[in-house]
This record gives C-alpha cells, structure tokens and sequence, in this order.
DNA sequence: AATGAATGAGGATTCATTCAT
DNA sequence: GATGAATGAATCCTCATTCAT
C-alpha cells in the first residue's frame, strides 16, 4: 500500500489485478473472495493488503483505466461531420473496429467495468452524452436523418455495442473488424430492403 | 412451500414477492440481504421460510414467469414475412410497443430478470435465437437487406431494447409508444440520410 | 439489537453483559476477545450480535449506568456546609461507606469503569470537578482549612478511593465501613501527631 | 539482541524506545502497533526486529529502569524517624519534590509504567510496602498517629500521587515543587479546619 | 400463520513476526 | 544496519437458515 519499488512487487500486484479481473468477470463484486483471488495469484490474503487498502479499492483501479480510454474511444464520432456523404461509412467502421479491438484485448476487465459494476450505469450515461452531442453535430450537418432522436440513437449504439462485445467478441465468435463491419452496416442504414 | 391456501399467507408471500422484486432490482443478488426482504414485507425472517424454501428460490420465482411471457412476445416478428412491404413498420412499431407495455408494467422484475440474474445472459440468448429464426425468414421472405447477418441483428436489437428501457422507460422518461416509434424508425433505417 | 421481550432473550443478553464485565476488568478492552465472552455466556458468537451492535457496544453499555449512579455519590460531600462541626466526621464516613458499598458491589464494572475504559480519565475530572465545587463551600463555611487547593484536595480524594478500593475492596480485604472509617481519619486529620 | 555498537544502530535503538514510550503512553499496549513505532522512528517493521525481540520486549524494557530507581525514591521517608517533629514536614516536602521532579522528567515512561503497563499493580504493591515500612517505624518513633493503619496511609499516599501525576504534573499545571507542598499539607494534617 | 432465539460457516481485515537480500 | 516482501493466526462481524413454541 506504500511505495513499493522491486520487481518483484510489482509482479504480485500484477497478479492480484489479473486474478481479480478474471474472478470479478465471472463472479461478480460480491460473488468474488478475497480468498479466491489470492489464491489465484499465488499469494496469501494477507499479502493483499500489501496492495491494495480493500476488495474495494482493487475493483475500483480495475476500471479506473478503462473508463478513461473508453471515454477517448466514444469521442471518435466527433470527426464524422467534416467528411463527404461517402466516406462516412468507412470512417465510423474505423471507430467501431479501434474500439471493439480495445475491448476484445481487455475481456475481463470490459466485463467488470461495463456489466458487474455498480457504477456501470453512470458510466455508460457519460459516454452517452458524448455520442449525443456527436449525434447532434452530425443531424446538424445533414449526415444524419432529422428524424432521429439523438438520445435514443446514442442509447441504441451503446446497446448494440454491448450485446454484440458479450456475444461475439468476448468468446472470440467474431473479430473487431468483422463485428463493426456488421454492426456499421445496421446502424447507418438500418434493416429494410428497399 | 405449496399448501397454503388462506388469503392471509397468501397476502404475506405476495409481499415477500414484491419486496424482494424491489431489493433485487436495485442492489442485486448478493447485495438484498433476507434481512430487508421481511423487514420490507413486516414479517420475521423465519415467516419468509414458510413461503420460500431459500433465497436463490424466491429468486427464481420472481423471474420464471417474466421469461416465459417474454418469449412469447419475442416470436411476435414471426409474422413480418407474411406482410405487405408498407405494413411492415407498422407491424414492427406495434410489437415493440406490445414489448415496452410489458416491461414498463413489471419494472423490477424487469430488472431483476435483465440485468441481476446471472441466467439473464442465457436467457437473451433464448431471445436472440427466436429472433435469429424470424429475421432470417423476413431475410428470405425479402423484407429485410441480405447483407445482414440475422445474428449480429438479432443481438442488436436486444441490445437497444435493453438500454432503451434502461434509460427511458424504467425512469419514466418516455411512454412504450413513444420509445417504440424511434426505436422502430432506427432499426428499420438506419442514421444515414440518403 | 431490536425489541426481544421473551425472558430467555433477556436472560441471555444479562450473561452476556456479566461475562463481559468479567473479562474486560481482568484482561482490558482489546485484550477481551468475543468469543471469550460468548463461550463464558454459553452462546455463540452470531448470539452476541442479537444483543449488541458491537463490542464497543457492550463495552459502553456496561459503564453508563455506572457513572450515572457514581456522580451522584460523589455530590453526597454537598452537605457537609451545613452540619455542625463535630457532625462532619460522621458524615464524610456515611458518604464514604455509601460510595465504597456500591463499588464493592459492582466489583467487575468499577474496574472497567474505573481503570480499563479510556474515558476514565474524562470521567474522573468530572467527578473532582464536583468535588471542587463541594470543597469550595465547604471551605467558605470554614469546615475546610483555608490553605488548602480544592483541585488538589480534590484528585486526592479520587487518588485515595481509588487504591483504596483496588487494593482493599475488590480483594475482600476490608468491608465498606472500615475502609471509610480509616480513610475519613486520614483525610480529615492527615497523618501527623501533634 | 544486544551485539550493536555502532553509533548509528544505537541512535535507531533510541529513537525506537522513545516512540515507543509516546505511543504505548497515548493509546495503551494493545492499542498501539509495531507499525506505528517504526513509522514514528523513521524504520521499517523488519528493523524493529533488530533491536527489541518482540513488542512485548520493548514494553518491558521501557519500564525497567523506571521502576528502580522509583523505589529508591519511595524508600526516602525512612529518614522520618530520626527527625526533629518540626523538622518533618520539610522532608516529606523534599522527598514528594524529587518524586514529582523524577516523574515529570520521564512523561512518557511514567504513564506507561503507572497506568498503562498490567503489572502496574504489582509494581504499586512493593512500593507500598516499602512505604508501609516506613510508615511503621515513623509511628512507632511517635510521627505519625498512632490511630491510622499504615497499609491504608500507604495506598492513599500512592493514590494521592498518582492521581496529582496524571492531572497536574503530566499536564504542565503545576511544578514538581508546588505539588509536593499542596500534598505535603494535606497528606500529614488532613482537610479539617481546628 | 408466525415468532423469538439461536447457529454454522464464512468473509474482509489486521497484526506481530520472519527471511532472503 | 536495513529493507522489501510475505505469512499464519486471529479478530470482529454478517448472513442464510433452523427450530421450538
């Protein structure tokens, strides 16, 4: 808990972060023991608190991270509205695929962060916020139908992204580039032939 | 755990029923203690074990019919194939209305069922493959573009569904009409102005 | 920690507090373990929690009551203004003996009260500034000799009942009567023949 | 355990002592952690281990050489006896100054030896002893009344100065000197006016 | 139909102590 | 002369569950 400096150290908290992602993944905050993850790391409980003050605070650094570069990633729609009519498909099948790589390189730690966490609702209320501002660029410079509510849009995308990470990319069914070139078909033109 | 039969206990279980739908809904499994369930329903922990032979079973109970009713309004898009072109959105528009009215009715067992339960996952993939079934139909009865993959719309469509009642119709932001016109308007065209 | 009114309830938080008194006097509050006081109560330690909120819980409760009665005893010394000079032995002996009696039959919480809570120590000035004020009075009626400090005469007498009572009261070395006999003469004529 | 020579060892022996006597006087033995010490020293918990074999050796250490010369110093009313009468006072004055004096040069240390340390009581028995001795031998040589039990003038003298200790001597309120000539008139002429 | 009383099993956290370097 | 890293053994407290009444 202090200013650990070895490598050795710094391996064993490693470890504690691995394990508690991949038990608070499966098992959830509450489901997930202390006893567990040290075991995983090959540690004894008492060497948690070496590391980390509580449960708690291990969860917390968990997603600390990963919130802030999701916020980053979210924010790439910005772009779209000082593109031609053509190259905005290609360019939000960019974003999706940037951002279905990050998550599908952290499994567990996107399982923490966007399902058993508590906060996860609030978190996911943020990113929204962005894409509507985005959203509303967009309508604003003709690259999106009127008709569109924002906000229901920007809840949309974020529903899609969820549901098709849990299905597809986090049991490895589908690659990042794959899923975001299904899901950008969808999303911009939607499923009606006409 | 089955024979009573005066309207008393049966007033009683349905009060542990709906408390603990409350507490589920709002601090999830682990974190609804027995304690608040009959504290909620002004009972003594003992009483809640005439009625429930665990807490993982009043659990289960709460959720059991809420699945079986929504399968049967997943199938609803089963008779899409069948219509003409321009009653499609309208057909689509009055399921999901059909689909919001049922979970804004039940909100915590909407809850519980959606996004406590750690079967919930299963569960939607029950949905999705129900799903997958009619969207492939629709695909080949030409109402829907083939270069979709029923599978990735399928998930997408669950996946708005889940965070559109998330975020608009358990906080009683917007009507089951209401969200079920946008939504409909989305997924049949995309955001893309053409 | 509710509203238990059965007797056997009753009787089981009564050998609970006793218990407890028992190992806080003998072996202090850190040094008291609840499992301790709960094998002594022939319970078991969730038993404990339905009685107190907490070790510190039982610990307080255990001294309260005490120090209610104890300030009242202490404030006995009021009246010595009024009586007449060869009255004032017979009355510091009576409060004396009053205050040892109850002591001695409280001898496991007067300890902790006494000796092992950390507010003891709080405790104590208000009982000698309550004494201070009785000594002031004493000493404008001219029963008490002028030179002397009330704050000082005051911690003595504390200073004096309490080794007393350790050394003599609580080893059933020498009864209520007798140890204030002994400690009025000293205190009121001090040790010097003249 | 005791092979150090080296300046720099014995200077962290020290510092450890010292911060040990201020934290075991502020918070108690148990209430006061070997990581707490270190910390003050400017060590690590490992370097404790040294120095001193265990917490419980550092405790004693502390108090060791305290309690020695404290005895000698409450051997000092022995010379009574061969006193002048009006010569008493004087030296009891004397004898209370270099206690007083003793005590508040070692703060810490007394409270820990005095009130925090169990064999406290222990330590307080062999000095009254000492002290009924001495009691004694003045009351047989006509010094002291001849209707007090020395064994109480003991405890009450030991209470007396413990208690002025805690309250005026520790806390900077009052002089060694001022001390011992309040108690001095009240221990040997009591508090009644004549 | 319900309660007061109790329990067994565990859960997070703390602490004195050790040892290889 | 000192440290980083680790541990074993407790400790307080919680919770789902049981049972006699």
């Amino acid at each position: 808990m202090g200013r650990q400096t070895g490598a050795r150290g710094e391996a064993s908290r490693a470890r504690l972060l691995a394990a508690a992602a991949r038990h608070f993944a499966s098992q959830g905050y509450h489901g997930t023991k202390v006893s567990q993850i040290v075991a995983a790391a090959g540690l004894t409980q008492a060497a948690f608190y070496l590391y980390f003050p509580s449960k708690e605070a291990i969860f917390q650094e968990l997603i600390a991270g990963f919130r802030q570069k999701l916020k980053e990633l979210a924010d790439s729609g910005r772009v779209l509205a000082g593109l031609k009519q053509e190259e905005v498909p290609q360019a939000v099948r960019q974003s999706l695929t940037h951002l279905f790589a990050f998550l599908a390189d952290n499994p567990d730690v996107t399982r923490v962060a966007f399902f058993v966490a508590p906060e996860a609702e609030d978190f996911k209320r943020e990113i929204a916020s962005i894409i509507v501002t985005n959203m509303g660029n967009n309508q604003a410079a003709g690259r999106v139908r009127p008709s569109l509510s924002p906000e229901v849009a920007a809840e949309c995308l974020i529903g899609m992204v969820e549901r098709l990470t849990l299905r597809f990319l986090l049991t490895d069914k589908k690659s990042p580039a794959e899923l975001a070139d299904k899901m950008t078909d969808l999303f911009l033109y939607g499923i009606v032939q006409r």
